[in-house]
Formats: structure tokens, C-alpha cells, sequence
DNA sequence: ACACGGATTGCAAACGTTTGCGAAGCGGCT
DNA sequence: AGCCGCTTCGCAAACGTTTGCAATCCGTGT
């Protein structure tokens, strides 16, 4: 074992006092002399003192750390959510003294079951939660257990009294379709995954609630979807759109990985963007500015987001039982290359059809 | 607080034995009869029993903590390695049980500073510290303190008695010039930084140590710097490559983050990659697969890399004070569309130099 | 002289484990 | 009957804190 550091015992034999004063003194507690407790800080740095957290813990029952479980990935992923997201956490902690519990989960083990164990062997005061499914069991645990957790997205359920954090992505793909529409666009393609995560919902619901706002029955609107981690999958579905009889002249990803797949397959096909299909995206990651001719789409904010998740967890760990918190993050929308008018011909048969 | 778990005392009192035999029991001890062990397992799962890992810690010593500061970032990066990093170190520690403990710092303080505490306070068991820089104080007090730690990345002094786990960048760099050399190239740019890592030296070096196997008097190697993370800095090194008196027809970025800033001053300038110009990275950022051509790079197997490392982390503190463990592993290139021969022109030029 | 009150300090219990050591029970042997 | 040894279990200390309560000291007012 690492060599102990100094304790609080020796600290007091040190200055022969009992280990009650030394303690008071360090936490500044008044009823201790303030010749006593410059004696004591004094001794405390030159001895370089920490207090054991375990020890402190074992009596105020607060451990200090907030608990987030390490998703299990498949073997590669064009993201940078997690590194982002952890950063912001961290930003969001640090300044209240929080240390961050990453709890990877084992090969054998569910997501629940480690943060079961993480609650309740007491190694974390609340938890943050990110990748909410539409039935998430994760949460369904906190809330019975009546643990202080804060989650990265929204449940469908809006009155259930849980705190969240969510960029506002349904918006987003109003306006994304507003654009669109502008632009001349009518035939829409949405890109999508069958995994039933809240966010998927939300989105299309998003979309959905700006076409009908229109109300052009002109509009179409064509949705495909593959499983969340599948490219294979995926690239079928997008070829599938592409080549399909009524090819959109706009293609949304439901995140920027897929829109980007969407730039490839186009690409593939001799399409060209956005001269021939406008893309658009969401996520803003990394790639999205190199791949040509730029992915326009939004900034999800994560990093921003994630610090106030952290900062959203410790007053919820503070003041137990307190109102919900609950904040709606607007995403960036960051226009790059890949959208543009729809093709001349598109436009043209449109009218055509429009007044036969 | 949370409603506390089931306690061993619990357990004993609804079982009619001293606490000492249910612990027994639960940790396997033979000592206890298998009819009582097995009463005790099952009215543990049935409570839904969990122990309390504070009350172990402070018996045992061992926290169970690796522990990882959280880097200070700039505003943003183009950077997965984090993410990639925590997941591998996740998979590496989830075996045997051990969790990862993410320190933010805090904005007044060091890293140092940080790392000291984590380990006084009896957080954490043993440590991984990355981005190792040429005089790196963290390693210097981790040292001195005994911690069992693991690097990734080296120091520059090979005989230090330290663990650590590094990609083999500088052969990568070597591999790199020959592979452009036989292209040939003969002008060579490397745009590198200033800040004192000790991968910047290794990298430097092994470049070098490549040309100089080489012999021959005609290669010639440009080295520009800027400071990490200052990337208006790093444009204006990069077009005074790109615009001097002997451009350079390879250029090499100390990490993908340069060698793509690269690719988009070449753009800038009119330069067709790799036509006009050959440009090689190392990390293979997922950006690196997007922006056009596609960059020619290693792969630093991260993930993969810090699985290993929390492996590693786990045998040092299991036996302590044995012999430290090192490991190199060789990067993969990633062959794609920003390198090639060398333009026909300077070809002719060098002959034409070459035999007077 | 005595009581009282405020300032300062210490005692001891508690948090939930692990573990060295001793005790009890019991069967078999002499 | 007495002793031994094995199996099974419990007592109590220890890990390093925090904290309610009591104790001490000292000065002041009556």
C-alpha cells in the first residue's frame, strides 16, 4: 500500500492536543481558539495533512463523487461526445469539489447492475445519466431508490418529476426543415436509427410538427432507419433512399455520423452536394467541418451542456428533495456547404405538377 | 442521503450470528460451515446486500481508484483521443474490478496539486498519467511517493525505473520519410510545436534518425513550431512553410491536428494534394478520414493502448515493488490520398542538381 | 466567598468493515 | 474420565474521521 500520509492522531500528539480540536480546527469551526487553530494549520502544512475521504466519508455518508457509467462502445465510432461530455462534467464538479466516478461496466454486466452496485455499496452521492431510452431501466432504478441523478435528454413522459438537461434537437429539425423548405425543397428524406432512444422521438417529432405547421401537402417525406451501430445497415438504407423513385433533394441525418454517411453514399452515387441533395446534420462533431463540402448542421453544445449537468447535480445533492430541475438547451445551428437551393429540374417539375 | 443499503450488522441480527461470520461468509472464508455460508448468501441477496466499499477502504487500504486528472482543455480541439482513452482504460480496469476516478482540476489550482491530494486523501490506488512532458513534475512526485503508476507516453531518460506504455512514433516517423523518399521526396517539411513533450523529441528524432540512415546530401527538412493549442500560431508556421523560398514537396504534422491544418492551407494556396504536395499525420483522428484527400497517417491505437495500460496499472498494484513494465506498440499506417509521388517537376530539378 | 457564564478543550461513540485470537462444542482416542 | 484436535463461531480492536455532550478554566458580578 501506498505509505499512509499523516492523520489526524498524529497531527495531535504533534501539537498535544486532543484529536477533536485538531479536527474542529481544521474545519474552522469557531468554538476552537484562534491561536489554537494557527497552530494547528500550521502544523497541518508542514506535516502536508490531507484528511481520508473514506474515513470522513464513513461518517457523513456522502462520498464525494458523482457516478457516471462508462457506455459500453462498439469497437469504433466517429464521436467525440465522450470526450466532451466528460470534460464538461469535470468543468461543472471541480469548482464544488466533486471528483468524477467513471464505473466501466464489465463484459458480463449490465449498465444497471454496476450502477446498482456503484449506489449502493455508497461509493456516489448522484449519479448523471446520458442515452435515455424510451424505456430506460436505469432511471427507473434512481427514481425508485430516490437517488439525486440528472440525465443527459429528456423521457417522453414530460411530468415525471425528474431532473434533465436536453438540447432542444426537435426545434432544431424544424428549423432545419424551415430552411430546406425555403430553399425550394419538398422531397425529404430522414436518415434515422431503430433503437428506441428518446432523442429519435423527439427529433422526428420535431420534424414532423414543422412540416404539418406548412401545411403544403406537397411535402414529402420518406424515413429510413438502421440499428444505432450498424453501418452496414445504414449505408443500405441510405443507398436505398438514394436510389429510390422518389429521391429527396434534402436528406437529414438524425446525427451528423449518419449525415456523413449520407455525404459518402451521395458521393458514390455521383451526386452532388448540395448542388444536387442538401444535407444536414446534428451534433457538429469534428468531421463535420472536414468533410467536404462542409456538414451543415448543429452544435449540440455538449460541453457547455455537461458542465451544467454537473453544476445541476450538486445542488440537487445538496438540497435533497427539491423541485426537479429541468433545462432546454438551444443547439447552434452552424451552416456550412451542404445545403443549397433544390435542383433547377426539381423545382420545375414541382410547379409542373402544382398547377397541372 | 441516500436511504443507506442493507449493513452486515442487519444481516447478523436477522440471521442470529455475529457479524463476524456473516463478513466470513460473504468474502468465501473456509472457516465457516457450507450450510451456514449458504444461509448467509442468501438472506445477502435477498436484503440486497452490498458492502460498504468506504468501511472496506478504510480497513483495507485500497481504495479500489485508479485515478486520471482530467486534462484543462482549451475552448475546443479536434480530438477523440479522451473519450477513446477512457474507454480503453475502462475495459482494461473492468476485469478486475477496479474503477476509474476522474479528477477535475480546479481552476486556481495544478495538476500537481490535484494528483496530491488524490493520492493523500487515500483516494486512489495508482494512477495513469498521459501527455508526459521532458521535465514533468507529476512523474517526479509520484516517484518520490511510491505510487504505483503507469504512463502513456515515455520519459526522455530511458534507464528511469517508471511503467510505462508508448506507440512506437518515432520508427512511425522513420517509416514515413522512407515511404516519401522512395516516392521521391527530397524537400521535407515537419510542423511541429514548442511545447517540451517528450513525444515532440521522440518523433523528432525518429524523423532524423531516418534521413541520417538514409546518407544521402540532397534531403533537406524544414521544422516549424507553434505552441500547442494556438492554432493561428500554427497557420502562420505552416504557410511560412508553404510559402517560402524552398517549399518542401512532404510535409509531416507532429499529429493530425497539424497535418489537417496543413491540408487546409495547401487548399488555401492553390496547392493540389497530393499533386503539388504529400502530407502525412499520426493519431488518426477520425477527421482525417473525411477531409479530402484523406490523410495519410498512423493509427495510435488509443483505445486499444489504454486498455492495456489499465492492465498494467492493475498488476503494479496488485504486486508492488516489482520490476516496472514497459510497453511499446507499433502504430498502423493508414495509407489514403494525401501522399504520393513526388511532382514531376522538382523530380527533374533534383537530376538536374544532382549530376551538374 | 460563591455562583454563573462564556470560552475552550476533551471523552467517547459512531460510521461499516476486516481480522487476530480465543472459546465453545464435539467426537475419538488413550 | 481425561485429553486432544478439529470445526465452527464470536469478541473486540482497528482503520480515520466527525460530533454530542461533558469537563475545565477563567473572569466577573453579587
Amino acid at each position: 500500500m501506498v505509505q499512509r500520509s499523516s492523520t489526524l492522531k498524529v497531527l495531535a500528539e504533534h501539537l498535544d492536543l486532543s484529536i477533536t480540536t485538531v479536527s474542529r480546527a481544521l474545519a474552522g469551526n469557531p468554538s476552537v481558539a484562534a491561536r489554537t487553530r494557527e497552530r494547528v494549520t500550521a502544523a497541518a502544512r508542514e506535516f502536508g495533512y490531507v484528511p481520508n475521504l473514506a474515513a470522513r466519508q464513513l461518517v457523513s455518508g456522502r462520498s464525494g463523487f458523482a457516478a457516471f457509467v462508462l457506455p459500453v462502445r462498439g469497437p469504433s465510432y466517429v464521436d467525440s461526445y465522450l470526450g466532451e461530455f466528460l470534460t464538461g462534467l469535470g468543468e461543472g464538479l471541480a469548482t464544488h469539489g466533486v471528483d468524477l466516478l467513471l464505473a466501466p461496466v464489465q463484459p458480463d454486466r449490465s449498465e444497471l447492475a454496476v450502477l446498482r452496485h456503484v449506489i449502493e455499496s455508497g461509493r456516489a452521492d448522484g449519479v448523471v445519466v446520458a442515452r435515455i431510452a424510451e424505456e430506460d431501466e436505469r432511471v427507473g432504478y434512481l427514481r425508485e431508490r430516490r437517488v439525486p441523478f440528472v440525465m443527459h435528454g429528456r423521457l417522453l413522459d414530460e411530468t415525471a418529476p425528474v431532473s434533465w438537461l436536453d438540447t432542444d434537437s426537435g426545434t432544431a429539425f424544424g428549423e432545419a426543415f424551415d430552411m430546406l423548405y425555403e430553399l425550394g425543397h419538398r422531397r425529404f428524406g430522414l436518415v434515422s436509427i431503430t433503437d428506441r432512444m428518446t432523442f429519435r422521438h423527439l427529433r422526428e417529432r420535431g420534424l414532423r410538427a414543422a412540416i404539418a405547421r406548412r401545411g403544403d401537402q406537397a411535402v414529402e417525406l420518406e424515413v429510413v432507419a438502421a440499428p444505432r451501430f450498424d453501418r452496414a445497415a445504414a449505408v443500405a438504407a441510405i443507398d436505398g433512399l438514394l436510389h429510390g423513385p422518389r429521391r429527396p433533394t434534402a436528406v437529414i441525418g438524425l446525427f451528423d455520423e449518419l449525415a456523413l454517411l449520407v455525404l459518402e453514399r451521395a458521393a458514390h452515387a455521383g451526386l452532388r452536394v448540395p448542388h444536387d441533395l442538401s444535407v444536414v446534420g446534428f451534433d457538429n462533431v469534428p468531421a463535420a467541418a472536414y468533410a467536404p463540402p462542409g456538414l451543415t448542421t448543429f452544435d449540440a453544445c455538449t460541453r457547455r451542456s455537461a458542465k451544467e449537468i454537473g453544476e445541476m447535480l450538486v445542488s440537487l445533492v445538496e438540497d435533497r428533495g427539491g423541485e426537479p430541475l429541468r433545462r432546454l438547451v438551444r443547439p447552434e445551428p452552424v451552416l456550412r456547404g451542404s445545403h443549397g437551393p433544390a435542383p433547377r429540374s426539381e423545382r420545375a417539375v414541382r410547379r409542373g405538377r402544382s398547377k397541372p
